[in-house]
DNA sequence: GCCAACGTTGGC
DNA sequence: GCCAACGTTGGC
């Protein structure tokens, strides 16, 4: 299983919305890098889910793939902002995957996940990246998790919804 | 293939 | 709202 890290905006939608409905087509994603991340998660793996763009920044919950990538729907969308004309039913350019919430996490800022030795290697904290979709590795996710005083059986035992 | 112009992201 | 960093577009 993969670990990995989700950005969105919480003014947009953010983590208790992703509650509120129990499952989101994670659309929107035009970005070559952040889309490959997409195609290569499996059912079942965990994201953290990331707040952008709001005050303060930083890991809000616990979300996990519930279906590996498909076509993204809003690139045939004429009206969506996420239309892309280039994009064909035969050749989609773009995809998404389906997220389902798994437990929030007490707030971990930017500021405090700046502070923790073992991220330093995460491009969430490098300057200038803007990745909206990253692999997290087994170690940075356990030292998230350790630092947020969550064990592994909080969640992995939790019931799939 | 280069690169200037432009648009977007996202922290601050 | 600012702006640094980055990605994309398109003329040449």
């Amino acid at each position: 299983m993969a670990y990995w890290l989700l950005k969105s905006e919480p003014d947009v939608f953010g983590y208790q919305d992703l509650e509120r409905v129990g499952k989101e087509p994670w659309n929107g994603v035009r970005n070559y890098q952040a889309r490959n991340h997409l195609r290569a998660m499996q059912e079942g793996d965990l994201a953290f889910f990331y707040h952008s763009n709001s005050n303060p920044p930083g890991i809000a919950g616990i979300c996990r793939i519930a279906r590996s990538a498909y076509p993204d729907n809003l690139q045939f969308d004429p009206d969506s902002k996420y239309f892309d004309p280039k994009s064909t039913e035969d050749n989609p350019r773009w995809s998404m995957v389906d997220v389902v919430p798994v437990r929030p996490l007490p707030f971990l800022s930017l500021d405090t996940l700046r502070g923790l030795p073992e991220l330093e290697d995460m491009p969430l904290l490098k300057k200038g990246t803007r990745l909206s979709v990253m692999p997290v590795t087994a170690d940075e996710w356990q030292a998230i998790l350790k630092h947020a005083g969550v064990e592994d059986a909080d969640f992995l035992s939790a019931p799939a919804r």
